[in-house]
DNA sequence: CTCTCTATATGTAACGTTTCATGAAATTTT
DNA sequence: AAAATTTCATGAAACGTTACATATAGAGAG
């Protein structure tokens, strides 16, 4: 007996039903085909449990249903959370994802793409590191954080709204004096508009602040030699603090509580991109939340979008601020 | 024109080398070939960038070289950990991974169960909740921690080695009384025997014990009580606590910080899993680590083996002790 | 120098779909 | 009621690969 194996085709499915072949086609494909014949077809689409086989459909629409993602890891609590919602938004589709994971590496990027390009996916999402990246013109692409010129789409949360954001909270919260502490170009494009919002929001407010961004190869401790320097008589010069994302501000709430500062009461902290640890329920830090299941929804969108006309070269999708424990409560603010 | 969606294929580059068809498929399979036909035929791979179609293999080979990986989710870090290498090692054999996140979700489970069998993956690697899942005789299926029948195998850490470790660290580092803290039914099957384990090594090491053990519902608070109770005149009677899992110690790290006692002086905490968070270099917590990528190796290893016969239906993969800021050192503990 | 045997390149069929030209049946028109 | 027109199921071709049966060239033996 051969049936181990056996999984019926649409062959099978016609000799059941007694029709052809292409009126099977049809009605898995939901085209017009007489109402008798489609009852019959579905019953034996019924009767044997048939699935089409999407490898022979692909081959035949050199199509393969398949997105690539492209991603540093999947371990860091934003890249983690981006994967699971583009993952999601693609399944939605009956689209699978290929993960890509690039550790940063600007060769594995560009290896990747090609790899991608040749014929194994229908489209790629990136959120990458090489601002050098060749893309083939025919090959849709959708960029997270990243603008990658007037081709590409770029999918953002409002960064420049994010950093104005922050600095008016702070404001709000009572602060006088602000810094704000960024890693260097590996943040690059769409998220330095934080920077600029940022002052942009404290001169709005009137709100004085500082800065200090941190090079590529440096480590944090110069987070600790800066906010150390700060300290005059065991006082931070600073009230308010936003880190360029929550990862940064959650080295630097140690090094707050290394050097003696106590958060809030001290120095208030803000962060950005609303990525929680460990199952926390509450986020641990105040935060700037990114939308990411809308960002992966838009770029699956984007991505899938049949009309080539007019993609957006950019989208920025609104943030909003959510207290957690590094703030004052807007209560005790008053008091 | 017709060249901008223009893909070679096997036919273009026998063209190009000036041979047949079925020599190009051998060299793209390493099968044997005469060496100057081989060379033109790689000459003409490389001039025309051809790379194969994978849907075509497949259709051929009825093999979709796609195997789905069913897990609560990717956001943390212990799953996101075994995703990241789950993927690398289906990648390593070429083959993608179809990533179905289920949030605990025992109907969601068993439907990505009967999606993945008729949508045509290889076989489904499995980390799973829903102790009655149906898996079809002939799904290849490896599950990761669960214990699910002789047929299906199941690859875990070596779960009773670690909590015994756990209790032989505990006592080396000079605890008289210990704690283990662990949630309830979630973690069933393997990852129970760390409370045997632990139990023996206890035992072996004349270290006394207690047990606090968390149903399903209950929230973290009930860790807090269950320690509170134990505190008199402010001194905590335990000395060292085990915990079930990183996240567990976490939590346990910020209720002992809260109730006033010092970790490592008070009282020693150890983990089980070998999580980090954000992008820390050392581990925050001590903890027995997991060998992920073994673990990925031996599922992906397990799962595409061809030769049905005697797969094992458990492999216990070793775990080793790493210490955090949450134990005594050595050289401490000397003193 | 011819015959046999081996080694290996060739070319075709088949995998399960979709699409499209074909033709048969049903409907409308005169 | 016969011809013209429309409707719609049919079945073959094609997608890019692999595997197998066939053909061809070269080597060795008599």
């Amino acid at each position: 007996m051969k049936k181990e194996n056996y999984v019926p085709t649409m062959k099978d499915v016609a000799k059941e039903a007694g029709v052809a072949l292409g009126t099977v086609s049809k009605v898995v494909n939901g085209l017009p085909v007489g109402e008798p014949y489609r009852i019959r077809v579905e019953e034996a689409i019924k009767k044997l449990n048939y699935q089409v086989n999407s490898y022979a459909q692909g081959l035949k629409a050199s199509k393969t249903y398949t997105a690539a993602l492209l991603i540093p890891n999947t371990q860091d609590p934003f890249f983690s959370s981006i994967t699971y919602h583009i993952n999601t938004a693609l399944l939605k589709r009956n689209y699978r994802m290929l993960l890509c994971c690039t550790d940063y590496d600007s060769n594995l990027e560009q290896e990747y793409v090609i790899m991608a390009q040749q014929n194994k996916v229908d489209g790629i999402i990136g959120l990458t590191y090489n601002p050098g990246l060749k893309i083939e013109e025919q090959t849709p692409f959708v960029s997270i954080d990243r603008s990658m010129g007037a081709k590409i789409p770029c999918v953002a949360s409002d960064n420049f709204a994010g950093g104005q954001l922050a600095a008016e909270k702070l404001a709000d919260l009572g602060c006088k004096h602000a810094a704000f502490l960024r890693i260097g170009s590996s943040l690059s494009n769409e998220p330095n508009k934080r920077k600029s919002g940022f002052e942009n929001g404290c001169l709005a407010r009137g709100l004085s602040y500082e800065m200090k961004i941190l090079n590529d190869g440096d480590s944090f401790e110069e987070f600790e030699h800066f906010l150390n320097e700060h300290i005059e008589d065991g006082k931070l010069s600073f009230d308010g603090i936003f880190c360029v994302t929550d990862s940064v501000a959650y080295s630097v709430l140690k090094i707050l509580g290394k050097l003696g500062q106590r958060v809030p009461e001290d120095v208030q902290v803000i962060g950005y991109d609303g990525t929680r640890i460990l199952g926390d329920k509450e986020y641990v830090c105040s935060t700037i939340v990114q939308p990411v299941p809308d960002i992966a929804e838009m770029c699956v969108e984007l991505l899938l979008q049949e009309n080539m006309m007019q993609k957006p070269p950019l989208v920025c999708l609104p943030v909003t601020y959510v207290p957690g424990g590094t703030t004052l409560e807007p209560s005790q603010e008053q008091e």
